[in-house]
DNA sequence: CATGAATGAGACTTCATTCAT
DNA sequence: GATGAATGAAGTCTCATTCAT
């Protein structure tokens, strides 16, 4: 029974710590992105962060946990952030393109996490499975209501609008193969390119 | 340097070596797709197939190896019944629904196999790797070729073509993540799907 | 408790069979000599003979048993020429030179079973290495009494005969660490600087 | 491509940790000499050193590694202590007697080095072997040198300098395969009498 | 005589984790 | 906060050997 003691950072009063911290899991998600959970030791980023293996476990409890903060650090951070910026949108049009807009300027800047996301949901167990699965079913659905509420205005009623969801965010997380900061095309042309193909997807119902 | 050596199953006269070579593949697939490469051990291979550990390698010369056949076969399968279906048809918009059709129908009956191919490509090294990538490469030209003119023909200059195709390959193989052929929709439904929004998507330049 | 069937090839009538086993400890005594015993393994020297593993067990019924007939008949054939060569010979020196050029001109032409012979006598166990040391202890026999002979023809009283025997060996077995067929001086001339440095040695008590 | 990471024993300031390295150098070479590399498993050396398998991998990062430590060490240590020795003695028959002393001193008291040394040199690959080798190169060289001028004082035009070191090395070297500190000769006698049987044969030229 | 296929045993090595300091 | 040293568990792979064909 993994015993949770997520540390949340934002309320934290050690600093140094917390600092300390943040560049850990960082350096964990480079790696484990890198090479997958399995090959990313303790012994690697424990190099990559200058320390020594012992050291590390006063930040995380074990390797699963320290997956664990990874996960759930990326789906809070982005749910708080996408419920903010919704606040003050209420036509589908518009609340689609804030999701859009989120979901890529987090992830084009953390294509690490997107990558260990991706993969490794299920490499947790237990009530660290169960407390990433929560957050990341709250994210659905609250794609799945915009979507929803899309394709009535739309007057699409072809497409079935969970099947939808899974599509759009299969061409939303899928950049994490291919985009390449160096040299791919500007995020902001990725993020139109999709909008537009999803949106030019879902208005025009095939006749 | 591996020593890459392929048997060509369809080839080969040594039937019930070959079809031992397949139904191992098939079941190292599940692990792996289950478990990820690295926790799908040869022990646990081996005991789904019910064989010793030591027999497994008559097969394959490495877990490496291993994984390179299950990538091979899938990418040489896909691309060799995809140059076929192509033959007699010419039309992009035809072209294009043959790619998706033949992906779909290979991939939901090989879910498995599109998560390993999905996830572990790059766990091959040195020659492994190249030979998969190429196969890969020919693959996606394939693809890219038919969006382009698909596009052209649409007389859409708003999507770029690369982009466009890498935002189909999105959808088209997200799909080992959430489609389960118990309880899903239909392999029918969902491609259908998936053809539609991609269509209209592109078809209709966002006015 | 290991069955020794030592298979005598002189009164053997199976030419080929005999032939082809010769063949194969000649191969094996290669191997072994490259990388020692346990690396020399059954595969290598089936490869290097162009057979199945499965078939050498047709000649001989383990890996030690192998190993006991390279070390049975390298002694055995050793001892039966020596004690041939001896027969006419009389006086100490001459049969001193006898054993001497009997051992070089023997190992000097099997380099491999010299150095295999020296490493894994002991790697032997049971009747094996009994049957092995027995032909040792004989050959020892003899070089010694030669050695006590000479000693006594020289007034020698300083040197040891069984230390000055050992020595001899030293240099005559030691070749297999030097001695290149190719590049190497001629045998004749190794042959004779070993015995003219040990002769001397013996012939003229220091002061 | 093997990082040779020697740790110098003397220079090291971890006591603890070092005499642990040394206590283990010394059983491996004891179990390396009884039963040669390959049968010397890190299981059999950990049991006699009392510690777990893994934690042996703390002082070396692989069995060859170990392998190498030993002859290095035995290597330089005796290098060293014949540099040492030959400074202040300037005539060649002087000088051979330190060398056959100082070879002598140092395998009597570490004859599982010796045997290891001679058996296992080619074991070593890659930058391991390279290191050895020029040590031994240069060992050699030095005694080489010194037999020169034996010869030269000598008036000895018979024998070939190079094929002498060799024989004298055959004679020293040898001592592993006869002898026991149990029940052999003195050490002062063995290393006399070889002394003896070598000067003896250089000196005096056969007629 | 020959061999394809199989297997139990056991080797080296790596890893996450712990704990005394 | 930090770490050197240690370890049980487990992984991949190789090997000698067997046996039905």
């Amino acid at each position: 029974m993994p015993d949770i003691s997520y540390r949340n950072l934002a309320e934290s009063r050690h600093l140094r710590t917390d600092e300390r911290l943040a560049t850990i899991l960082h350096a964990a998600a480079r790696i484990m992105a890198d090479e997958g959970y399995e090959r990313a030791t303790i012994r690697k980023v424990a190099a990559s962060v200058g320390a020594s293996i012992a050291s590390l476990y006063y930040y995380f409890n074990s390797k699963e946990e320290l997956l664990y903060q990874i996960q759930y650090c990326t789906f809070k951070t982005l749910l708080d952030n996408l419920d903010e910026s919704l606040e003050n949108v209420s036509d589908p049009d518009g609340r689609i393109r804030v999701l859009i807009r989120n979901h890529l300027d987090h992830f084009f800047r953390n294509l690490n996490e997107l990558k260990v996301c991706s993969h490794e949901l299920e490499t947790l167990k237990g009530a660290y499975y169960e407390s990433v699965k929560e957050l990341r079913k709250t994210y659905f659905r609250t794609a799945l209501g915009i979507v929803v509420d899309l394709l009535k205005d739309s007057g699409n009623t072809t497409l079935d609008p969970k099947l939808t969801t899974l599509n759009l965010f299969g061409m939303l997380d899928w950049i994490y193969t291919w985009y390449d900061p160096e040299t791919g095309p500007s995020e902001r042309k990725a993020s139109n390119q999709i909008t537009c193909l999803f949106l030019n997807g879902i208005r025009s119902p095939s006749r």
